[in-house]
Order: C-alpha cells, then structure tokens, then sequence
RNA sequence: CGGGGAGUGGCUCAGCCUGGUAGAGCACCUGGUUCGGGACCAGGGGGUCGGAGGUUCGAAUCCUCUCUCCCCGACCA
C-alpha cells in the first residue's frame, strides 16, 4: 500500500505559464511529469504509474496477436542507407557519430531494423505471417515542440510490424491490429473513432488512424453524422453542390477583360458578378523531389488550379506529384516558371510538362474544375481575366486530381447519404497502416513461396502513442479542479483521504479501509499526511484517481463517504460495505466506457 | 526555418519606459493556535535579475551579441 505522506507528488497550485493545453497544465500540476527542455519530460512517480498502465494494456492485447521484441534505440547508419530514408528522414533524425567517426542515429520508428531482421531470418512461406511488436522509446527531432506530451521529441511508442506472403495476408494483419486497438483504446476509455488517413511519407496504401476528439489536437476530422463517414481532412472527400454555370458571352471562346487592381478572388467575383465558384484560383509551389539513389534532391514548379473558393490541400498535392516537401513560389521563381504577375495567374497558355516533376512546370488541376465551363480565369498579363473559359478545351495539364480541402457543410461522399460532414479537431493515438513492398523489397527480404519462387513479402506497420493515451484521456475528462482517468489507466484507483490525521479513530479506520481494498485487488493510496482537510480534497480532485473515500467525523458511527470524481457525487456507504460498492462502481464505470466507444 | 512573445527566489508575477542598495503572494523552515474544500499569528531561510560584452560614477533597467523556453505556420505516435 502506498502512503501519500511518503510519496513525491509535487502538485502545484498554479500552473506554470508556458502551459496552454489542459492536459499540460494539470500533468504539471498534479506532479505527473516535468519539463527538461524543449519536447523532454521527466516522468515522475505518478505520471510513471499510469503509463506504466498503458502500457500493461497495450502489451496484454498485442500479445493476442503478436511476438514481443525489444530493438536498440541507438541505430547504425546502414540499415538507413539500405532503405532510402537515411537522406529521406531529413532534419527530424537526430544523428550522432560514435568515436570512430561512424554515423548512427537515434531510432524514430524501426522498419528498416524489423526488416532487416526478416531477411536474415526469414526464408520460407511456412514462416509467414509474422508479426512483430515492441514498446520503446523514439526520438524524433520535432521542429515544433508542444502542448506538454502531445508533441515531444523524446517519447514511448508501440510498434508493430506484418510480414505476409500476398495481400490477404496483410488484409488480415491489418484487421487483427484494427480490432486489437479497438480493444485497447477502448479499455483505456478513450472516446476515439477510427478515419482514412493519407499514407504519408512512409508510403503504402491503406492508412487509417486511431484519434480522440479535442480542442488541443492537431489534426482536422471531417466527419458525417448519418452514414459514420470518417476521414483526415489530409485525405477526406465530399460530394460538391453542382454550380449553375455563367452564360456565355460573344461566341462563347475565352474573352480577354480589362480587370484592374483585381488581384484577389474576391474582387474578381465582384468585377464580374460571380461566384468565387466560378474562378479559377492559382497557387504556385515549389516541390521537392528526393533523388533515388546516387541522386540529387531537386525542386520543381508547380502551379495548382482550383475554385476560387476552395483551398489547396498541401498533403494531396503533395500526393498527387510525388514531392516529398512543398513550399510557396518566391519572386523569381515566379517568373522563372509562370508568364503572369501574382494575382492575374492562369492556366491558359500555359506550358506544362507532360509528367510531373520534371525540367519545366507541372499543371495540377482539382477534380472539381473538370466539365466546367465559363469560367473567369487570370490572363497571364497584369490586370486582364480572361472569362468564357473551359478546362480541357482552353487549357491541359500534367495531372487532373483532388488537391482540395473539404469543408464542414459539404455533403458526405458515401452513395446514397444525405448527411453533411462536419469537422472537428483530434489527436491522433494510434495509426495502422498497410506499408506494401517498400522496405521488404528496397532492403531485400525474399522467402520461398509454396513452388520455390522467390517472394517479397508485403508488409504492415502499426504505431500507438504511449504517451498520448494518457494526454487524451486527460484532455476528454478534465474540470476547473483537475481530471479523472479510467480506473484502468489511473496512477491508483482509489485514495482513501484520512481527513485529520490526529484523530486515532479516522487513522486506524483509514489504515483498515486501504488494506481491505488492496485486499480486493484494488490499487489504493492512503492519504495519511498531515494536512488540512481541505489541501487533501484539493489535491485528491487534482491527480486524476477516479475514486476517493473519505474517512471523516462520520467513520466513528462506521461511515464513509465514496466520491467519483468524474460525477463529483458522493454517498455515504457503511465501512464494512467499502470494498464492495467501490469494485461495483468500478466495473459499472469501465462498463459504461466501453459503451460509450 | 520564417513570424510573435517571455526569461527577476521552487511557482505566479511586479519593478524596466524615466538607471540610484531587488519586491509581493503562494511554497519552504521554526514556534504557537487551528483542523471537511488549498488556515491564522509571530519569526526565519532563499535571488550573481538566462549568459557574455559594452555605455555609465552607478545597470534587473540603456545598447550589442548569444542561449533557452512558449505561441502561430511546413511534420507525425
């Protein structure tokens, strides 16, 4: 039994001005961790316990479906090489060199290493599947820091990782990880909901990440309400409203208009009496292509045409012509690969290269502008649009594809919903994806299929963020006073406050009470300090244990009360009836959670 | 990296503009009174004002450089 008055649990009244976000402020405030530089934590007592929880949670689940491993943090330079990502990592590998002047780096996910470990070992089908997990500490060297352990540089992951003979194999590696970490989050009692996500720079296909919705998050989920449509708005589509076309003028051909002073959308749309629907936006990237190997980077122009009232999604564009990073067009740039001035851009008359990322411009039109018509487009020349214009018969391109942001109100894209997609911020817990060929194939891994034909097997990778569990948690049950986690999660599950500590009736009760419980299998902390009543409550609604009893004036007729925290309600229950009404409570509340998931 | 903000006892901050012996509240230590929602009284300890350089008789305060942290934009668990 562990006894606060023995403890390190430095709370603070205050929180410390650099934090913002709940779940910082109160991981600081209830001395469940502390800062040591920018993104690095120290986990004290508290903190520890309760990740140490998660982490139970998550390795008795991965267990159902996996082999524990365990892999170095600290990574030779090769296995990088081999894969294309020693460059390809770019700034956000921390790297060091050991006394011989040889390059290692500091491991941020371990493809390359479970890889490398299945093409030494691996050499027949009857070996597959595989599948491989850890739960370890990765560095990433974050450009931006933030919101306590939502964004760190140093931070505790689960990954896993599929080796399979064909796709549906992976298919059914994938959906055991699917619903082992539903199980998982679900314990944990998270309120999360499973969306499409964009595969990223790690490559492959099917991606779909684990988030919990919060203000504090950084993704945006666009989501439909009717049909249960989920998406990243990295990836998410919607269903547009069909837009009544202009009416031509002249012989409908593109018309050269004296615009000006009409640089922005908006005064377009004024100009010409129209929607900004029916104008054709650029926006100019530069975009980096990563050499293969032995190869330079390099950086491309890339014009994007959209609607006028629509964004460019960055991560679709991204997509669409292979870039691994993308930034605005500069000054000379523009002039280096578009004809017109900033604001008069258009498609017209443009040169584009047939294929993209190549030596002259790559043209990226959005979906949305195919079969339009009469569209007011820039000219190329200052203060002239041009208006009659149709994509496809006045201009071309390098590439026709989504690269737009959808937006709340749109229509859910599923056949046959009417709903309409609403969006909301998220922190993503957990991410599973179907990686294919990249590193098996790139790093040499071949076995024996069943007529001795050399196979690359196809791979899966599965990360959960330790950490983010617990900030999650936090973020989703919080007050003014502090937060309550799942007695699942909680560094203990009940604290029995002895409210004077004078009182050798209160004690002996306390003392009796807090073994019985632990007796029964719960996790208790016995508040035995010598403190005011008031400081013990304070701190006790503070630290996040779901389940308080206090051991009062009322213990000498045989009374208690039992407080949960995440009802602030309190009833007063026999002593000799503690240890069963707290373990119904208990299994009540884990039930109600998994409802509620 | 670009833009904005902040570094003054453990925490929250004042002082800086207009240089002149470093402050408050909370926390901590001692004694006493208290004891169910962050008590009160009395006494006490603790700060080279992020660092370096400069201006000045004199710098927390003015100037230059630098480090660190936070927030907003490009990455991801």
């Amino acid at each position: 039994m562990h006894r606060w008055s023995k403890l390190f649990v430095p709370t603070l009244r205050e929180a410390p001005a650099d934090a913002e976000v709940a779940s910082h402020k109160f991981l600081l405030r209830a001395g469940y961790i502390r800062q040591l530089g920018a993104g690095i934590y120290n986990y004290l007592f508290l903190g520890q316990r309760s990740l140490n929880k998660i982490i139970g949670i998550v390795r008795e689940e991965m267990d159902q479906i996996a082999q524990e491993f365990y892999l170095p943090g600290i990574l030779p330079r090769e296995p990088w090489e081999q894969s294309g990502r020693w460059t390809g990592m770019g700034d956000n590998m921390f790297r060091l060199k050991d006394r011989k002047g040889a390059d290692l780096c500091l491991g941020m996910t371990h493809e390359e290493i479970m890889t490398a470990i299945a093409r030494n070992e691996l050499r027949s089908y009857k070996q597959l599947p595989q599948i491989w997990y850890q739960i370890q500490t990765k560095y990433r060297d974050e450009p931006r820091p933030k919101s306590g352990l939502l964004r760190v540089r140093q931070f505790t992951m689960k990954d896993s990782y599929s080796f399979d003979i064909d796709k549906a194999g992976l298919d059914k590696s994938f959906d055991l990880h699917d619903a082992v970490y539903r199980r998982i989050f679900t314990r944990c009692g998270l309120k999360f909901v499973a969306v499409e996500a964009d595969s990223g720079a790690m490559g492959g296909s099917q991606s779909q990440e684990f988030m919990v919705y919060t203000d504090a998050g950084e993704d945006l989920i666009a989501s439909c309400p009717k049909c249960g449509y989920a998406a990243n708005t990295e990836k998410a589509i919607s269903r547009l409203e069909p837009v009544t076309e202009m009416e031509p003028t002249g012989d409908g051909t593109p018309e050269l208009v004296h615009t000006p002073g009409c640089a922005a959308i908006a005064d377009v749309a004024a100009f010409f009496q129209i929607s900004p629907a029916s104008d054709i936006k650029c926006v100019a990237y530069m975009a980096l292509k990563r050499g293969a190997a032995g190869e330079k980077d390099s950086w491309h122009g890339v014009a994007a045409f959209l609607r006028g009232d629509h964004q460019v999604n960055e991560t679709k564009l991204m997509g669409a012509v292979g870039a691994a990073e993308l930034r605005t067009m500069q000054g000379e740039e523009l002039a280096q690969y578009l004809d017109g001035p900033a604001g008069y851009l258009g498609p017209v008359g443009l040169k584009h290269d047939a294929k993209p990322l190549g030596d002259g411009l790559t043209v990226v039109v959005d979906l949305s502008l195919q079969g339009r018509r009469n569209l007011v487009a820039g000219a190329n020349k200052a203060d002239y649009h041009l208006r009659n214009v149709a994509p496809g018969r006045d201009f071309t391109w390098t590439l026709l594809a989504d690269i737009r942001c959808v937006n709340e109100g749109e229509a859910c894209p599923t056949d046959g919903c009417a709903g309409t997609l609403v969006v909301g911020k998220a922190v993503e817990v957990g991410h599973i994806f179907k990686l294919g060929y990249k590193y098996s194939e790139s790093m040499g891994a071949r076995v024996l299929d069943p007529n001795g034909k050399e196979v690359t097997p196809i791979m899966g990778s599965y990360g959960i963020g330790i950490e983010r569990i617990l900030t999650a948690a936090i973020e989703q049950s919080n007050d003014t006073n502090g937060f309550w986690l799942p007695a699942s999660i909680a560094p203990f599950t009940v604290v029995v406050t002895v409210t004077n500590v004078a009182d050798a009736t209160l004690r002996e009760t306390g003392e009796k009470l807090a073994a019985e419980l632990e007796a029964a299998g719960l996790d208790v902390l016995l508040d035995d300090r010598d403190e005011r009543a008031g400081v013990k409550f304070k701190d006790a609604d503070l630290v996040g244990i779901p389940y308080r009893i206090n051991v009062g004036k009322k213990a000498a007729s045989g009374v208690v009360e039992v407080v949960t925290r995440s009802r602030a309600s309190s009833v007063d229950v026999a002593v000799h009836d503690v240890v069963t009404h707290v373990k119904s409570r208990v299994e009540e509340d884990a039930l109600l959670t998994a409802v509620d998931a």
